[in-house]
This record gives structure tokens, sequence and C-alpha cells, in this order.
DNA sequence: CAAATCGCTG
DNA sequence: CAGCGATTTG
């Protein structure tokens, strides 16, 4: 059986605000490192990917794995009975077909309690390949709505351009064409743009601890393989969190790894630094490198080290921009903007490409992340 | 080449917002002296009139007349990709069908780009009598807005009738009948409605020129005439500008002459001080009365001299009042509602009257002004 | 100046 | 039911 205690409905409702568009069914996958959603976009041509560790419910009980099909409409209407700062515990047991949600007004006053209908969903349980990025831009998540919304009253899709010169965000319309170039925010030492040759930029994860560690690992010269240590720059997630770790990564991984991606994490010698990173999950046997993500410092340290110095700068204001390669890519505005909106579950959003590949776009925020992953329009320029 | 920059978009985005409703294409018409913009409401039953000087902006460079055809709504669009702080600066070629639009971000690290589709738009120049006239209320615009706003959730339209009691806006409804009384504001000396039999009052320019001129002749009892004479006081704007002057005025006070009001001006006798203002311009012999106009700085050195004094108190709070005759016009409440939108660029508004002409309706801000003409419903009381 | 909420229109 | 716009509050 499933128990699980939010300290705040509003982070499910924001959550569902985000997704809701885009998916109208969908099964969360609980186990015991937390519940994960994967879906396709109604129109299959956008991938969302949910988060929420374990670790960031106030209360967190999954005797086993179970899916829990959801008619995202119906989710969204019994959440909107919470307050947004109301306690959310939701129940279901083992074979249950109805999901248990309690709202408990933190004055504890006033008890709700709801019980919605559940359903099977064919799991399409779609495989995350682990990409390795070229390109990741970093930037305040509500300018990036801005941009992509101002964008799309003229065009139906975008042209983002990572460039030595900054990323640039340009559409053609009708009535006019614009174009929006972000440079990076010359904070600290390393104001400008990252370009290193040849190295892969995985993506940040903040949530995630395995991300983070191997980050950690890699900046630092002593990490525990003793490879890391190119000190290439590369980003780790500076998101919101620091603290928090996934367990979920796993899975990712794992599904990554089917795919095959897992090598590449392997790979990651282009980034000496993040191979650390992927050590440390195969390590994890270990799990101490998890433990370094999980010390949220594991960010930061990395952040110290490497590129923080701009991170934290640019931390939690500014555009940071890592590239290793010229990235060009054209996609529809209309699913960016509906991705726009996870803005209000966390401060800062990630941008991750590579050419001819799905963009992914992460805001991670304390208890998990949310994804999503777009593929690029063909015949872009 | 046209060539302006503004220190604020803001003031160009409020500027579409207030006339965008009304018209939805429409000439910018650009010389050295600024930008003019004079359009009839898509129904033909107001008309607008829209003066940006050469002087408000931080940089202005027009080599020659051009008229730049410009879709509203796609204009609008453009404008919403510009906050409201960023410079913005707007670039014509001569020949060009581009306007080019750049925002930068007063922090720079944001530059964004916009190439907008210029249209030809044949240019029905009308040509905006400079009437004189009976009456003139001066009031915070926020105080407008809010009154025919509250009048037309009752009724259709508005009657406004200016008297010694002060002004009235009356409007009747199914369900209830409203009216909102103001009195003059008795903060200087000339604290009451100030009542001139026969004098007529013109609007006070801010920016036009024209339109002073003519009042001048009226009142001054040199009038070429001969007629004049009654030394009525007129008002003249207090607006914002004060130094600018248009071109257009030609054409307007071409048009109000012909409307033979000249005769009513020269009553001014109340408020000795305007004569003086007036004498000037028709010293000038008759027509060239018109030419004073043109020199901006009729308008103010009218206002100083007559009605300054009240006008300077109840200058920023108050509501003014200045009439030679009983007025009493109705109007629908729909346009007046819509020009009521031009409040969020100017403190205080204008409302020039005559019984049985068009109502003036004058935001005058810091760079130029903003004008409204709506004709009376017939049969009104 | 920006964000959030409510209302209105499509 | 969803999207867009307007208004109000922070």
């Amino acid at each position: 059986m499933l128990e699980a205690k939010l300290s705040e409905a509003g982070t499910l409702k924001k959550l569902l605000d985000a997704i809701k568009e885009l998916v109208t069914d969908a099964n969360f996958e609980c186990n015991e490192e937390g519940i994960t959603l994967q879906a396709m976009d109604n129109s299959h041509v956008a991938l969302v990917s949910v988060l929420l560790e374990a670790t960031g419910f106030k209360r967190y009980r999954c005797d086993r794995p179970m899916p829990l099909g959801v008619n995202l409409t119906s989710l969204t209407k019994v959440l909107k009975c919470a307050k947004d700062d109301d306690e959310c515990t939701i129940k279901a047991a083992d074979e249950a077909d109805v999901l248990n949600l309690v709202y408990e007004a933190k004055s504890s006053d006033r008890i709700a309690e709801y019980d919605m209908k559940l359903m099977d969903i064919d799991s399409d349980t779609l495989g995350i390949p682990d990409t390795e990025y070229d390109a990741r831009v970093t930037m305040p998540s509500a300018e990036f709505t801005r941009i992509v919304r101002d964008l799309s009253l003229l065009g139906e899709s975008v042209r983002i351009e990572v460039s030595k010169e900054g990323v640039r965000f340009a559409s053609d319309g009708e009535a006019a064409n614009g174009s929006v170039l972000l440079r990076q925010s010359d904070s600290s030492s390393i104001g400008k743009v990252t370009q290193s040759k040849s190295k892969t930029l995985k993506k940040e994860d903040g949530a995630d601890d395995e991300v983070v560690d191997v980050d950690a690992d890699d900046d630092e010269e002593e990490a525990p393989d003793g490879k890391k240590i190119k000190k290439e720059k590369k980003v780790k997630k500076e998101g919101a969190d620091g603290d928090v770790d996934m367990d979920d990564d796993e899975e990712f991984k794992a599904r990554s790894d089917d795919e095959g991606e897992d090598e590449q994490d392997e790979n990651e010698d282009e980034e000496g630094s993040e191979s650390g990173k992927k050590r440390k999950k195969s390590s994890s046997s270990s799990k101490p490198s998890k433990k370094a993500k999980t010390a949220s410092s594991s960010k930061r340290k990395g952040k110290g080290k490497k590129t923080d110095d701009s991170d934290d700068e640019d931390g939690e204001a500014g555009v940071r921009i890592e590239m290793n390669a010229h990235v060009s890519l054209t996609f529809s505005l209309k699913y960016l903007v509906n991705f726009s909106k996870s803005a209000s579950l966390c401060s800062r959003v990630q941008l991750m490409m590579s050419n001819d590949v799905p963009l992914l776009v992460s805001y991670d925020f304390g208890q998990g992340h949310i994804r999503y992953y777009l593929a690029p329009k063909i015949g872009d320029d």
C-alpha cells in the first residue's frame, strides 16, 4: 500500500496545472523511492517526466511498486478542493481502484477527504535516453516563460541557437519577425559562454543525486574514483534544491541505460567531471557518492569549484550558458509555452540541446523535478 | 530615415493600449518635429489624434517626412514583447516596408529585436477644426475613468452638463439612473466655476499650436473682423508639453475658423488676463492669428496670463471648470470608457465642450498628447 | 514592475 | 472548457 504525506498540497496542484493540458491520463508509478510519472502528450509529440522523491514527503511509505492510473482532469478537480497550504495525504491500498486524498488545514481544524477513482492505463513506459548534450542554458524560469510567450505571439515556431555569442530565440511570423538574444550574465570570473570543445554536457540534476554526486566528484579532484579530474567545467544544476536527492534517478538511468545510453554516461570522459558522477551511480553501490550528492552541498561545491563562481552568481538570477558545439534547433512554440507553465514550481529552468535530438526542458524543485522532451522540427535551420 | 529612441517602451505600450480598440490601422506620420497619428475609429464615430514630440525622445532623427502604415494589432503584439522599462528604438529606412524595433533591458543583458511589416494606408488626414469651446473641465483622469465606468453600468449614454453649479454626468438606465456632480475644487483665488457669458474656450494645447492661435484672435478686441471683443476668457491648455509645435495645426485651424467660432472668443472680458494672450494672436492681423497659434508658445503664455492661477492650483488634483455658456450634451458611454483608457498615460484629462459640437477629450503627457473627438448624440438634452 | 486572480469571449 | 485580457495586489 501507498501512503504519502505532502506538507503542501500546493506542490501537487502546481504540478498538475503544469501537465494537465499535455496529458489527460497517466500512471503514477509508486515505489519505495518515490513517485514517477512518464507520459507522451496527447498528440504524442512531447514527453513529460515527473519525479517526486520519497524524501520530499513529510511521510512516505510504499511497500511494493504500484502503478496508479489517474485521470488528470479528475485529479485536478479533486486537488482544487485543497488549499495550497493544506497538508495532503494520498493513500492507496494494494489493489485499490480508488485513491484516497486527505487535506488537513495546518490549523488542523478542518479535514477534507476525497476518494478518486483509479483506472487501468497501458503503461507505455518509454525509455528516456540519458543523453549528453552539446549545450546547456540555465536561466530564470520566468524569463523563459516570457520569451516563449512573446515569440508565440508572432509565429508558430522558434529557432533556438546557442553560439559563443549567447543564446538566441528567433521566430518569424506573418506580421513580424522577432529575436531575443541572451548573453551569459557576467557575474563572476567565468562570465562568458563556456566553450569546451568536446565535452558533453549532461543534464544537471538538482534533485537527482546521482548527477549531483557525479558532479561533485568530477569537480573535486579528490573524487573517489580518482578519475575525475579534467576539471572541465560542467555545470551541475544549481537547481532550487540542492539537498534533496532523488532515488528515481536509478530508474531513469536504468532506462537510459537500457537505451544504451549508459555507455555514454561513462563516456563522460569528455566531461571529466561527469564521469565522476556516473561512476558514483555505478559505484553507488557505493552510495557514498550519492551521499555527496545528497548533501546539497555537492551542488554548490561543484559550482564553487568549477563554474560555480559564475553559477552562484548567475545562480538565482542570471543566464548561464555552456556549450561544446554550436547548436541550432527549431521547436514548436505551442509546446514550449505549455512547458513553461512549470515556472510556478521553480525559479530556474535548464534547456539541454544537441543538434537533431530532442530538447530537454528541466525544472528541478526541492522534492523532485519535471522534465519535458520535445523533438525538434525537421528542416530547422 | 527614421530613428527614434524612447527611454521607456511602456509609453508606447500604453499609447497603443489606449487606441488599439478604436483603430486597427493607421499611419504614423513622422517628420523632424515628431510623430503624429490621426484616425477615425473603426465605426467612424470618433476621431483619435496622437502626438509624440521629437523632444520627448531620448534620441530622435527623421530626415524627411514619412508615413508609416501600421497595423495596430500587429504593433501591439510586437510591443507586448517589450518590458515597460526597456529602452525602445524604432527605425525605418526611407522607403522601408518594415519597422524595426529594438528593446534593450536596462541591465543590457537582453536585447530583443523585431521587424514588423508596414502597410500602405490611405491617409484620410482629417482636418480637425480648431474649435473654441464654451466649457472646459479639467480633472484627474482616474476620476473621469471612474465616472464613465460607473455610469456605463447603468446606461448606454451619458449627459454631460456644465452649469454654474459645476459639471454633471448623468445616465439613465433600465435598473437605475445615476448622476455625478463635480464642483470646482476650491483651490486658489479663482476657486469657483468660471462663468463668462459669451467667451469661448479653446482647448488648452500643450502641443497644438494652431488651436491656440485661433482662439487668440477671437478674444482680442483687435480682432480683424472687428467683431471680437467681448473679452471672453478662454482657457488654453496647461497641458504637459509646452514647446513642441505641430504642423498639423494649420489644417485644424482652417476648419475651425470655418466654423465661425471666432466671434465668441472675443468675450474674454471676464478674465482680463487672457485677453492679453488673445491679442497677440489677433494682432497678428487676421491670419496672422494662425501663425501665432503655430508658435506653441502661445499656449503656455495664454495659460499663465489668464486662468492659470487656478490651473496651477487644481493643477494636479482637483476639478477645474470653466464655462462661457451652459452646455448640455449626450454621448455614448462606450466610447468614453474607451477613451478613458488613456488615463494610464496622464493624471489629468480635459473635456472641451460646446453645444452641438463634438466633445474633445484630451490627455496631455510629457512627450505629447492623445485626443479624442466624439460627436454628441442628437436629441440629447 | 511583476505576479496572481477573476471575468469575459471564443 | 480553454484561452486571452483586464484588473488588482504584492
